[in-house]
DNA sequence: CTTGACCTTCCCATCATGGGAAGGTGTATC
DNA sequence: GATACACCTTCCCATGATGGGAAGGTCAAG
C-alpha cells in the first residue's frame, strides 16, 4: 500500500504522514526497490489511532504519549485517565473562552442598528472598554493565536 | 512615553507593539534624537483599541478593518455589524467544536477505572474508534491546530 | 513509448507571539 | 565623572500543525 492509498485509508494527508514519520511519531515504513512508502496493516492501526487522538484535540506530544501507553500492554489505567484529564480541562477552558468571546460581542452586537447610519455600539465599546468587558491584567489571555 | 511604558499602559507587549508597527496595523510614532520611539495618546488609544479587539478573538486582519472603520466616521454601522456578525458565527462554531472534544473525552474517562490495571476504554476506543465518534469523512477538521 | 498519476525530497508560508544576541542610551548612585 | 543597571534599538530564529509547490523519479495503462 502506498502512502496516497494510505492517506485514504487512514484520514491523514500524505503530507502530515510524512510529517509524523520525521518527527518520530510514527515508525519509518518499509521501502520498495525504488524508495516507495508500503504501509502494512500495523502502519495503518497506529495512523488511524492518530487520527482519531486529533480529532481529540490532543496535541502531537500527547499522542506521542498515548502511543506509549497503547504499545505497553501493562500500564496502569490510571496514566491514561491522567493524561485525558488534563485534557479535557485545557479543552473546556478554551471552549469556554470562545464562548465567552461570542457572547460579549453578540451582545455587542444586539445593540448595534446594523443600517446606513455611522453610530454603533460595538466599535465604541472597543474603543472605550466598558467595565464588564475589563481584563483584570494578568488573568491569562485566551486570544484566537493562544489556542494552541 | 518609551515603548515600555506605552505596553504596560496598552497591556501590549512591546514585541508586539513593534510586530504592529512593522505590518502597518497602526502608524509609526514619533521618535526621540536617539531613535528612541516615543509613544502620544492618539498611539496609546490605537493600541487600546487593538488590546480589547484581540481580547475578543479578531485576526490582525479583522483589527485591520475594524481600525479603518474606527476611524471613518461616516462609515455605515452595518458594516461593523457585518465583520461582527462573522466572526460571532466563527468563534461560536471552535466553541461548540472544543466542547464536543472536551464532552467526548469525558464520556470516555467516566468509563476508565482510572486505577493500576491496563485496562483502559478510552486507549481502546481511540485505537478501535465507535460508530458515534466517526468524523463522516470530509466533515472540516476542527483540532487545536486549526484554531486560528 | 508516451501520458498521466503517482511517488520522492526539499524549501517556504502560515499566525501571533516570544527568546535572545549585539550593541546603543539614559539615569541614579558612588 | 565613572560605573551599574534598566531600558531601548534591530535582527534573526523558534513555535505547531498544516499546506503549497518545485524538481525530478517511478509505474501502469493505452
Amino acid at each position: 500500500m502506498n502512502i496516497g492509498q494510505a492517506a485514504k485509508a487512514t484520514g491523514i494527508s500524505t503530507k502530515m504522514i510524512r510529517y509524523y514519520e520525521s518527527i518520530g511519531l510514527v515508525a519509518a515504513p518499509h521501502r520498495t526497490e525504488s524508495g516507495y512508502r508500503v504501509y502494512l496493516d500495523d502502519d495503518l492501526h497506529a495512523l488511524r489511532f492518530i487520527n482519531r487522538a486529533r480529532d481529540l484535540g490532543f496535541s502531537v506530544e500527547q499522542m506521542r504519549d498515548l502511543l506509549t501507553l497503547w504499545r505497553d500492554r501493562d500500564r496502569a489505567s490510571a496514566d491514561v485517565k491522567a493524561i485525558a484529564r488534563a485534557h479535557i480541562a485545557v479543552l473546556a477552558e478554551k471552549a469556554r473562552a470562545l464562548a465567552a468571546m461570542s457572547e460579549t460581542l453578540q451582545h455587542l452586537a444586539e445593540t448595534c442598528h446594523g443600517d446606513d447610519r455611522p453610530s454603533c455600539p460595538i466599535i465604541e465599546k472597543i474603543a472605550a472598554a466598558v467595565p464588564s468587558s475589563g481584563r483584570p491584567a494578568n488573568r491569562p489571555r485566551f486570544g484566537i493565536a493562544q489556542l494552541h
